[in-house]
DNA sequence: TTCAGCCGCCTTTTT
DNA sequence: GGCGGCTGAA
């Protein structure tokens, strides 16, 4: 069964990878460790497909996890071919599903240019369905009501099916919400994300006809990392598979990361069993990391029970070993990376761009900006706040989108309202209403003489005024170019000023990232052309909703890459630095005592060593800013499941020079965020409970300081107390510290003990 | 009725 | 430290 490929393809490929890209029909399992070579295995396939088995590109379909991805791979494949491989899908599950479903819109009731609503969309939907069900946003949040949802759809359940198992409040309301939202939706000609992938489902399950079309089309799919595909992921492949059962699946158990958005990570464990005559490759031999990182990496994910479980191999020598580093806060640990990478720079000649730090939250990102910053080192932020999701970039999409789909009610509700009209909630509302017992959009409702009559007269003017000019719009947008379409909208609607209304120097970023908007849609390429006739605006739309943060990553440009670690899968660097490797932050205070949370927190700490080629530092900090609140932290567990004696420890010379005398070892009224979490898990937040908390009560002590108190820190020295605020147990003192290192800093009482009447 | 400014709440990760 | 919701002023 095993052809040899041909020569150019798989030569240096190792004897798995050979067996991998030699497979023709048939399903296959690649369970890929990290840094297997697997990008080159799953384009090595696809250009043995179509070299040597003389596939038409157009039959093929590669899934991969983002849009950057794919872009790579089609290179990749391109070059190996010395061409192109025309017609060939490639995508995410999303951008693909987006696809399909704008070729069959009408069957589940939507136009080809439908609204694509991301979260805060969606959530606003549901907030106004939650209010028109009186479900007090208080008792249950809608964000709880959109997980519920959200979980419920990617498992491809039904609103009936949720309702009928319903046992819990949150559930039952979310049920209830469920099943309004989707007509919601229809009618605003929109759909949610999760629907990108449910829908298609959900055609290929009514219409086994399109569902057949399609396993025709692509008679081989390739899904790149599959550990992290959710229930609607693994249905839309398996019906696509219907007619032939060619899928390539390749992932690897131990970097699965996605759980909390529904990943199952039984879809990989249990692929032989979903596709019996399955073959499976295993590739374990690693050529990107120096053996000390794998053994780290190696031991760390040894802790974890439920995996395949697998050893990679290094087939690199020697190499540094992995350093621990220890510093005393968030911005002496911003400091020491800084530092440490400018070191690199000039000893070893390393390129900025070699270096990335990584971390668990992105509010990490803020006190290692300032010190790249200071620094005047290059950095690039990936991910964090969304591009597309800038306040002043969704004023001006709202408008493009109302302008595109005039049933989007949730766009037009956004628009309207920036720049303020002299249009409040009241009126809104009321011309909702006055829309919904109509059965018509609100713009068209704003634009009806017989419909607005109940609101005031100038609500009714600036009404009529606001749908004319989308109107023109519209028109507008029929000939021009979207960059056109922009500038014209910003001119009328004088965004500009209003921008500068607010401040000017925000006013200058915010006018950045207008312009970066405007290029960006001049930059545009119809690459889908001659699809059902959809006008330039409609693909501008379609696909900015579906950008991701590295999507955009630019690697050609010299700077230290800065991002979650969720986002850096999939990426390798020379040299890593995973911050922040505290409990209660990596892992998550969350996840500590839930095992099957911390399971995936461990496999996330294994991706994040895993990226490393060269050199890897872990470092933690003894206090952390969170929420403006300073907590004392501790070493991570993942830390103390590496055997002594793989990793080099230092310490910052701040850590050092303060000596070893540590605030957070006797006091029994301290709490590390190890035990508040676990505290926190048994019931009440504890910000909740009441100030008589026998653990921590410092009600005698409260109000005790004053301002411009002297005082003596343990860790932090000598001080003055700027300011006392807060009550019972949640008084906080601002405290200027002398040391300029250390600076202002507001501490929690209950959490430390200072000296007092010294320095 | 609108809107700005203040207060209090909450804080994971993202296509 | 940011955002949403609430309040009070116009």
């Amino acid at each position: 069964m095993t052809s040899t490929a041909p020569t150019a393809v798989v030569s240096g490929l190792n004897p798995a990878q050979q067996e991998a890209v030699a497979h023709f029909e048939g399903p296959i399992l690649v369970l890929a460790g990290a840094g297997s070579g697997k990008t080159r295995v799953l384009t090595a396939r696809v250009a043995n497909l179509i070299e040597h088995h003389g596939v038409d590109p157009a039959r093929i379909l590669t899934v991969t996890f983002t849009n950057k991805a794919a872009g790579e791979m089609r290179e990749r494949i391109g070059r190996l071919l010395g061409e192109e491989p025309r017609g060939m899908w490639s995508g995410t599950f999303h951008s693909i599903g987006a696809r399909m479903l704008r070729r069959h819109a009408a069957l589940v009731g939507r136009t080809p240019n439908y609204t694509i609503y991301d979260e805060t969309d969606s959530l606003g939907v549901i907030k106004r369905i939650m209010e028109r069900l009186r479900i007090s946003p208080k008792e249950v949040t809608p964000k709880a009501i959109a997980g519920r949802i959200s979980d419920a759809k990617n498992a491809l359940s039904t609103p009936e099916e949720l309702a009928s198992s319903a046992f819990d409040p949150i559930t039952r309301a979310a049920a209830a919400v469920f099943a309004e939202l989707e007509p919601e939706l229809r009618s605003g000609n929109a759909v949610s994300f999760d629907d990108l992938l449910v829908l298609p489902v959900r055609i290929f399950r009514d219409h086994p006809d399109i569902r057949d079309r399609y396993s025709e089309q692509f008679r081989f799919i390739l899904v790149d990392e599959y550990q992290d595909t959710n229930r609607a992921q693994y249905q839309f492949i398996r019906s696509l598979a219907h007619t032939h059962s060619n899928v390539m699946v390749v992932g690897d158990d131990d970097q699965s990361i996605y759980g909390w958005r529904g990943a199952d990570i039984r879809n990989i464990l249990d692929f032989e069993r979903h596709f019996p005559s399955a073959r499976v490759v295993r590739l374990e031999e690693n050529y990107r990391s120096t053996p000390n990182i794998l053994a780290v990496a190696n031991a760390a994910i040894s802790a974890n029970v439920g995996r395949k479980g697998k050893t990679l191999r290094a087939t690199l020598p020697g190499g540094e070993q992995v350093t621990e580093v220890a510093t005393l806060d968030e911005r002496d640990e911003a400091e020491w990376i800084v530092e440490e990478i400018k070191a690199r720079q000039s000893r070893d000649g390393i390129a900025l761009s070699d270096a990335a730090v990584l971390y668990r939250t992105n509010s990490q990102s803020r006190a290692l900006e300032d010190s790249f910053r200071r620094h005047a080192m290059p950095y690039r932020l990936v991910g964090s706040v969304r591009f597309y999701d800038r306040r002043e970039i969704r004023d001006l999409v709202s408008y493009l989108k109302l302008i595109a789909n005039p049933w989007d009610d949730e766009a037009f509700r956004r628009a309207v309202s920036v720049p303020k009209r002299g249009l409040g909630e009241t009126s809104i509302d009321t011309l909702a209403e006055v829309a919904r017992k109509a059965g018509v959009p609100m713009l068209e409702a704003a634009g009806r003489a017989d419909l607005v009559d109940v609101l005031r007269p100038a609500a009714r003017k600036t009404l009529a005024e606001f749908a004319a000019m989308i109107a023109r719009m519209r028109e507008t947008a029929a000939e021009a170019s979207v960059d056109e379409l922009l500038r014209d909208l910003i001119d009328t609607i004088q965004y500009g000023a209003y921008l500068h209304a607010e401040g000017p120097e925000s006013a200058r970023d915010r006018g950045d990232n207008v312009n970066a908007l405007i290029n960006g849609a001049a930059e545009l390429v119809v690459d889908e052309g001659g699809e059902v006739g959809l006008t330039p605006l409609d693909h501008f739309l379609q696909r900015a909703m579906l950008i991701a943060g590295v999507d955009v990553l630019d690697s050609s440009a010299d700077a230290v890459t800065l991002m979650t670690l969720h986002n850096a899968k999939g990426l390798e660097f020379p040299l890593v630095i995973v911050a922040g490797l505290e409990d209660g932050l990596f892992p998550l205070g969350q996840s500590i005592d839930e095992p099957a949370l911390l399971e995936e927190e461990r496999r996330l700490f294994y991706v994040g060593v895993t990226r490393a080629e060269k050199k890897l530092y872990l470092t933690h900090a003894e206090t952390r800013r969170r929420n403006g609140e300073t907590m004392p932290s501790m070493r991570s567990r993942f830390l103390k499941e590496i055997p002594a004696g793989m990793l080099e420890e230092r310490k910052t010379i701040k850590l050092r020079s303060l000596g070893r005398r540590s605030m957070f070892v006797e006091s029994p009224s301290r709490a590390t965020w190890g035990e508040r979490a676990m505290r926190r898990n048994h019931g009440t937040p504890d910000w909740r409970k009441p100030a008589r908390d026998p653990d921590i009560d410092v009600s005698q002590d409260e109000a005790q300081y004053v301002r411009g108190e002297r005082i003596r820190h343990k860790l932090f020295g000598g001080g003055t107390i700027a300011e006392i605020a807060g009550a019972g147990r949640d008084v906080k003192a601002v405290i200027d510290f002398d040391d300029e290192n250390v600076g202002r800093k507001t501490i929690k009482l209950a959490y430390t003990t200072l000296e007092r009447g010294l320095g």
